[in-house]
DNA sequence: GCTATATAGTTGAGCTAGCAACGATCTTAC
DNA sequence: GTAAGATCGTTGCTAGCTCAACTATATAGC
């Protein structure tokens, strides 16, 4: 094959592999998505458990859409609910309710079990550390500046 | 953030950047899908350029209707032909053009400039062993069986 | 030979996501 | 204050993918 591609493929590989397990497992025992959930836990370690839209898709990376149509989904489950912006009235808050936080912690065991099953339990945890550090060498250039009118109060 | 999670979190956001803009530019500069390129590349390096389209599916992990939908743009771009096994009337092969062998080769330069610019060059030699290994560990219990019907001549 | 089961492949319905276009609001320059 | 440009968010359109259902062929048990 390709000499320069095998890292590559493998990665596409297991990217591939494991997500489908796992969203569906996430599917069919809670009715998430992986980039719901991924989003309920963002939201989660959230000061005031509260995110601006587009600071949302940008940790998730997903498009601006992205986000508009996955909130939406998350809205009509209410566990997110709107929030809006004093001071700048173009940025509307997504705000994990609290049925939102119950629903994290909800799934949250067991997803963690499924990762650990299926990601974490392959590698020790020397291993688990340096391919962190590997992956985190993908993302830098990428990682921009903080979010504004994050830290008002609730 | 949860502990556990770390490794994957970066595993899933890593892959999201990067498949963004690798699809894009192959996107842009040749009118493919990472899937297609994938699949022009698994069968340049096959014997006789040919797979069973269900070998096929399990090589690049899609669904067994991601990759009829998939080849059947593969074939209108003329690419990619049906071919027949005698012996067995199910099976279907995929066998890549003269003009699909053009196209992989077309496509192969650019497309591992890209690779390597996004990927591959964020490690040294050994980082990217190191990296490739952890990741086969990742694909390791859903190998299996060879194809059948698979080294009949052309 | 005949039925039961497994395998190969296609099709229809539905979902997620991206891009492009848009409206609304904020900021800057004059 | 007002015009130009940037930023936040939503919506229309489209592409790619999965699941479930289906047809067709192959294999095993009797």
């Amino acid at each position: 094959m390709e000499p320069g591609l095998e890292a590559w493929i493998r990665f596409l590989r297991a990217h591939s592999s494991l997500t489908r397990q796992l969203s569906a497992s996430l599917e069919r025992d809670h009715g998430l998505t992986l980039n719901d959930f991924d989003v309920l836990v963002q939201l989660a370690y959230a000061p005031n458990r509260r995110l601006r839209r587009v600071d949302l898709a940008r940790s998730v990376l997903l498009s601006a859409s992205g986000i508009t149509r996955l909130l939406d989904g998350l809205e009509r489950a209410g566990w997110v609910a709107k929030g809006t912006c004093t001071g700048d009235a173009r940025v509307t808050y997504a705000v994990l309710t609290e049925t939102g936080v119950a629903k994290h912690r909800d799934v949250r065991t067991s997803h963690l079990a499924d990762v650990e099953a299926l990601f974490g339990s392959r590698f020790s945890e020397a291993e688990r550390n340096t391919l962190s550090a590997l992956l985190l060498r993908l993302l830098e250039p990428g990682d921009d500046e903080p979010p504004a009118c994050a830290s008002e109060p609730g």
